[in-house]
DNA sequence: CCTTGACCTTCCAGCCGCTGGAACGCCCAC
DNA sequence: GTGGGCGTTCCAGCGGCTGGAAGGTCAAGG
């Protein structure tokens, strides 16, 4: 099969897949005569594993890790949990931090009256804020 | 004064002002007979409101967006008002985003015993993964 | 047999928001 | 004058792709 199908199949775009390939996150392409890469269904799987990973949002770097894991029939499904684990504190790190920037948001929206008026308690905030968090409560 | 100390005044770090005027987000700095650039108060000032305004998450070209309205003194509170509702609204999109990652995240990691035995749900969920989100309630 | 158009290839550039580093100049204290 | 700590410029790289140019290949239709 060729890339366009096997992107298809994957959910990973073609250019997306000949990136991988340049990053060595997958290994080289078998080719055709003619140059043009063919994909097996094993291969296909694998993207398919890596597309998923990625969307969990798993840096490539850790994809990398978890496909070695999945290949690696000695593995301990505790390396496994673990990264899970890492990345799970990193998206508790990253909600929290968005909930503290909507919590201001909706805080100076709140105060803001938003007509044709030119007061507004967001421009003053972000020009005083005179601590960087928190603001005024 | 001189960058270093514009950059600690403001919290901007003295290669990212250099930057911020590389791509005119702040006009260009006054010059002394060497060449070195000068920083007044109200520099200092703007950079702070950019930096604020870059804490609360807003991308570069609404922080010029921002400053455009904070210098405007017919400024309509509604339309920084709007700006600030679409970063909730972008804010709110990341937030279920990484919601949902965690869910599925934990979700297998309940079901993987983690110890030193292979068999890991969480490789086998990434492997088969039918449907992209949500899996398998 | 030739053309057309959809595919494939490579390589280079750009997105965002910095950040690091090289190679150089300036200024002040000793 | 010399050392070290500032400043300057410019170029490269991070992550994770994505777009586009320039060219080769392939199958179908005239």
């Amino acid at each position: 099969m060729n890339i366009s199908q096997a992107a298809k199949k994957s959910g990973v775009p073609a250019k997306t897949i000949r990136y991988y390939e340049s990053i060595d996150l997958i290994p080289e392409a078998g080719r055709t005569a003619s140059g043009y890469r063919v994909y097996t269904d094993k291969d296909v799987e694998r993207l398919r594993f890596i597309q998923h990973a990625r969307g969990l949002g798993f840096a490539v770097k850790d994809v990398a890790d978890l496909l070695a894991l999945w290949q690696d029939r000695a593995r301990a499904s505790a390396d496994v949990k673990a990264l899970a684990a890492r990345r799970v504190e990193d998206i508790d790190r990253k909600i929290t931090e968005l909930q503290s920037m909507r919590d201001t948001l909706t805080h100076l929206m709140d105060r803001c009256h938003g007509d044709d008026r030119p007061d507004c308690p967001i421009l003053e905030s972000l020009a005083d804020a005179s601590g960087d968090r928190g603001g005024c409560h």
